[in-house]
DNA sequence: TTTGTATTACCTGATATCAGGTAAAAAGAG
DNA sequence: CTCTTTTTACCTGATATCAGGTAATACAAA
């Protein structure tokens, strides 16, 4: 019954690492196997070790956590993944667990909470921090539950917007028609319901879509 | 010679002051005095222990790192204040340093890294982790190297251009001209030498000026 | 008290964006 | 091989933004 879960840490922050498996040390439950620095090194990890929980921070550097978790839940949907991040947009955590995750946690969470967390997903349950709870109790403001994603034209002229680019130089860059990059601009504004570049560019940056 | 320096650790994450609390402990020069979660906890701090050095997140909630980081060495310039935060732009580190501060490391940085950091700080260097140095040696692509502040109807402005409001929008709001906001919208786009409200946006965000 | 910055406000013209359509290739998934 | 999504492209009209001016009032610092 008292089963140890072999637990990996994912972070690229060695503080942070060191500030977790410190707090891991005092449950009995569960035993770190491993701490890793990035999603990449993760995935090849599971292939060869055996893990029943993950700790994940979801900035991540190349890989982000959401698409992470997917990854891994659709080759090992036994295993419990528990998100992270210092601030978080209610949307991201949604999408977080729309993908398989098992909880999201904020990295200001008290000890005790992210103890409580963690002993709660062991048995089952989707667990949240507390402010976490606040801000997916309270009704989502953009009407967006799920992220759509962007294709790759659409990244690429997100990207160029980003700095500050017109629909003609944007076209001009991308060897495309003027109107064609107007069609991509008004698909992207419609895709997350905002209704100029500003409140896109505010909403992608907020969300971690660009970069 | 062999002075311990007392040394208080500010950040908003329960697990980073862990993790970092480790790290110090290994270092005989320095002895943990206060473990802070913000701003204002640190200002009351100082005002009645004494303190030598100081590591702080630059992302705090209520008052950022580095007006921080300006008070307390205007009151205190003896104190060595070194910076952290996850990721980072190479104005926000300028400004940093611009302000007083003793060095800037990135959180990915390894233990060794911030040992090393430290220690230089105490010797009176300004010290920067490896990826910083990546960060401030390779030329400002904005042309910025000291970033202006927003006055507060600027501030109100953008955020509400942050949030899609069109200029007339803005002006209802505020109780302005539409011409009045016109010309902050100006001023704000010249300020940050940006085309156009995307780039404000994306540059505003990346150096956490908004929210 | 003077200097500087912030805030307010107006005018104009060129250019850009946004919203409403439609639609045909091309690529990728099942 | 079919179905779906993506990428490409065009048209139009209403609105909004950007860039160039100028300038008065207000407030805080030197």
């Amino acid at each position: 019954m008292d089963k140890v879960y072999k637990t990996v840490i994912v972070d690229d922050h060695p503080i942070v690492i060191s500030g977790i498996s410190g707090l891991l040390s005092d449950l009995e439950t569960v035993e770190i196997v491993g701490k890793l620095e990035s999603g990449v090194k993760l995935v090849d990890y599971i292939e060869e070790n055996q893990v029943d929980l993950i700790l994940m921070d979801i900035f991540l550097p190349v890989i982000n956590g959401v698409d992470l978790c997917k990854t891994v839940k659709q080759k090992y949907p036994r295993i419990i993944i528990i998100g992270m991040s210092s601030q978080s947009e209610r949307s991201l955590v949604m999408q977080f667990i729309q993908n398989g995750g098992n909880g999201y946690v904020l990295k200001s969470a008290s000890f005790d909470e992210f103890k409580r967390c963690i002993n709660k997903a062991i048995e089952g349950e989707i667990v949240f921090s507390d402010e976490v709870k606040t801000i997916i109790s309270q009704p989502s403001s953009d009407g967006l539950d799920h992220i759509p994603s962007l294709s790759r034209r659409e990244k690429d002229i997100t990207l160029l917007l980003s700095k500050g680019k017109s629909t003609q130089e944007i076209a001009d860059e991308l060897f495309l028609s003027f109107l064609t990059v107007q069609t991509h601009r008004r698909n992207i504004l419609q895709k997350y319901k905002t209704k100029n570049v500003a409140e896109l560019m505010a909403f992608l940056l907020k969300n971690n879509l660009l970069s």
